[in-house]
DNA sequence: AGAGCTTGACTGATCGATCAGTCAGCGGCA
DNA sequence: TGCCGCTGACTGATCGATCAGTCAAGCTCT
């Protein structure tokens, strides 16, 4: 089909990318169940069959998005984890930016994953394992910063700390222009700069809270 | 079926109510596109046609699951959050119990419909316009609330600081059991009233960040 | 008798998955 | 150099299963 359009020396990696990014985008709009592997193939161009000859099933696929966009956003959580300067005064702060940031970046993936990420907190059985298998190991390293900043914090209230700083990220990543509707206010085109320090400065107060005890 | 088991004196009002029950579970369980209409029919103990008897089509069945629970949740919400005395010292405080406890408490259908309205965060195109249509009235007066209590916040922020709390309030309901996974703590059984307690903490240490500015 | 409720049987559409088969590119052999 | 045979990438056609929704007939009350 587009293989006339190709370069001729190209070997063709796109394909694959294309398929991720179409899936990436499907599963978004409608959740897994919602979306249909026919729509899901038209909108990367290829066949429906070819999804199943890369991926084995809807399931497979359905992991393979999850598990590419967390990695990214993993990698990059961590890498600025690591250069965080826990004993700052503004140590936590850099711990939640280095939650948030990368979430919000080129590496998010936008407001597709975004939704996805979102829908991941519904929890139903799939989801669950995703979770634990792709966060769980990222996730235990932001509560031990956390710890380390606030060490009058149990190691439970540490998690519940790090669970609620997600819930502010996951409402505010799906809920575009909620926050506008309420408050009727126009329709201002917000910066990511300006919405990971809105986020940063409402986890930080909130855990904060926790080490006042 | 079921019919000869019946007390004879009983009109019968709880095949409606079965269904609603059945089907706030199952749309928790699968979502709205992964529920299927037979399955939920079966939980009801009642026939697949009964369903579109009562509610027309299954989008319709949907809406009614959660116009039903968010009725009862807002009716809570509302009354509770006019008992508030804004301008104690924990004004705000009992502002985010007004918040929490209602979806935490009975009216709130437990884990059920917890999960249904973590997926409403999502928020694709069916949900957006549930949400609007079911929530936006009273997110708006308790947004009033936190103005009143915290004066020098625009309309916009205490928008977010809403939505904010609101995540919280999703991660916390959906995802039960992961902070101990994370913290490798043992699985204690937490009543409401302490989940309750710790969620409003959160929140107010979170929204009080953006007073002092 | 008649209205409201409930049922089983059924429909067309769509689902995910499978299949045999096409095609281009490449290494081995002459 | 030129041909053979293999392999990976990919496709259209089609499968059985399941989907939401429809319909006429039967039931139980009043």
């Amino acid at each position: 089909m587009n293989v006339a359009s190709r370069p001729p020396t190209d070997t063709q990696p796109d394909a694959l990318q294309k398929i991720l990014e179409a899936a990436e985008r499907t599963f978004a709009e409608h959740g897994f169940d919602g979306a249909g592997m026919k729509a899901l193939a038209t909108r990367a161009q290829v066949s429906q069959s070819l999804l199943h000859y890369h991926f084995g099933s809807k399931g497979r696929l359905y992991e393979a998005v999850i598990r590419n966009r967390s990695t990214l956003i993993n990698d990059e959580r961590r890498a600025m984890l690591d250069t965080c300067d826990l004993s700052a005064p503004d140590g936590l702060a850099q711990v939640f930016r280095a939650l948030y940031a990368p979430a919000l970046g080129p590496s998010g993936g936008g407001r597709a994953y975004a939704r996805i990420f979102a829908g991941l907190i519904a929890g139903n059985a799939r989801d669950q394992a995703l979770v634990r298998d792709n966060y769980d190991e990222t996730a235990r390293s932001f509560i031990a910063a956390i710890r380390t900043c606030l060490p009058r914090v149990s190691g439970l209230e540490a998690a519940q700390i790090y669970l609620c700083a997600l819930g502010v990220l996951a409402t505010s990543l799906a809920k575009d222009g909620r926050a506008e509707r309420l408050s009727r206010a126009p329709e201002t085109p917000r910066t990511n700069e300006e919405l990971v320090n809105t986020l940063v400065r409402f986890a930080l107060g909130g855990a904060e809270a926790f080490q006042n005890e």
